[in-house]
DNA sequence: GAATTTACGTCAGTGTTGTTGACATTCCAA
DNA sequence: TTGGAATGTCAACAACACTGACGTAAATTC
């Protein structure tokens, strides 16, 4: 699973201020990483919160508002404060499961999908630029580092849809 | 600037799924990223608000105000109101500029300095577990990558300080 | 030396997003 | 039929951000 292959001087990359360098970085790019959506969103009576629901509603049409309680890890109270502006506004529809009647399958309608549309071509767009300078081996690593950060269940999250589609 | 040294087929990086997966790779590292310091806060009467105060005064010793408001990127009243909170409980000292008396120079107590340690002690141990399993190659792609997708301002932030010690 | 600007602090109000706790409804399953 | 799971909703609250307005002291400029 390492890559210790150039021996024991390899190790010189996880000194404390190398680790904290790694820390302010994740920092100032979060900063950057959502502050373009955040610009669409303000002015819309939405926020971040909206911006994460619309997003993973997206990712996997039809799915269950127990499952986005899951990805988004916050409480149903919160979702559903959400949720319940995004059906308002007819961004999102709700539909009653055919196998079992108390879940609620999401899907975002024709409104929803443009916002959704909107705010995610903003945000590739600035993770497009980044790849593009830093090139693909840098990203490989990028998405490697990332993923071993993660808790193992947001990473079951994470890798749950690498292929499967719904 | 670019490593387009593959030739036409490197693109393949820049695809939206590529690029969406990049997004949620960000979206639950950041998650990881904040979790265990998050967890020591709590109980505490501290959020993370004070955790990056407290980590920026530790950074850049004699700090004054205005530098942190840069760096946070935050309003004064927002600041204000955390920077009060840690002067009262004496985790952060201010003292009076010698050249310009209107300018507070910050730094932490013993007992603030215990706080940052606790805090980016749990905070370096994810961050060197995620570096360990993923190796320098890597590491080096993940933070190439970081910086691209800062805004301007935030990379000046970020690097002002590779070799500055105060 | 007076006027302006800078650095900082503070009061008051507001908004977003998260939290607990409590309670109701619907429906699957034993 | 009863227990528990999935969902929705009400109320209260906290953290953390914002804007706007005002005040003070010190530096700078004219």
């Amino acid at each position: 699973m390492a890559e210790n292959s150039t021996g024991g001087e390899s190790l010189l990359f996880l000194t404390d201020e190398n680790l904290r360098k790694g820390i302010e970085a994740m920092f100032f790019a979060y900063r950057g990483f959502t502050s373009d959506p955040d610009r669409i969103l303000e002015g819309l009576d939405y926020g971040r919160a909206h911006h994460r629901a619309v997003h993973f509603i997206n990712r996997s049409p039809g799915t269950t508002v127990g499952n986005l309680l899951a990805v988004l890890g916050v409480t149903k109270q919160s979702l559903n404060r959400v949720l319940r502006a995004l059906f308002d506004d007819g961004l999102v529809e709700a539909r009653v499961g055919r196998a079992d009647k108390r879940e609620r399958h999401l899907y975002l309608t024709d409104k929803g999908a443009a916002l959704e549309r909107a705010l995610s071509d903003a945000q590739r767009a600035r993770m497009r630029a980044a790849y593009r300078a830093a090139g693909p081996v840098a990203v490989q690593g990028f998405r490697t580092v990332l993923e071993a950060m993660m808790d193992p269940e947001q990473r079951r999250q994470y890798q749950g849809l690498k292929e499967s589609g719904a």
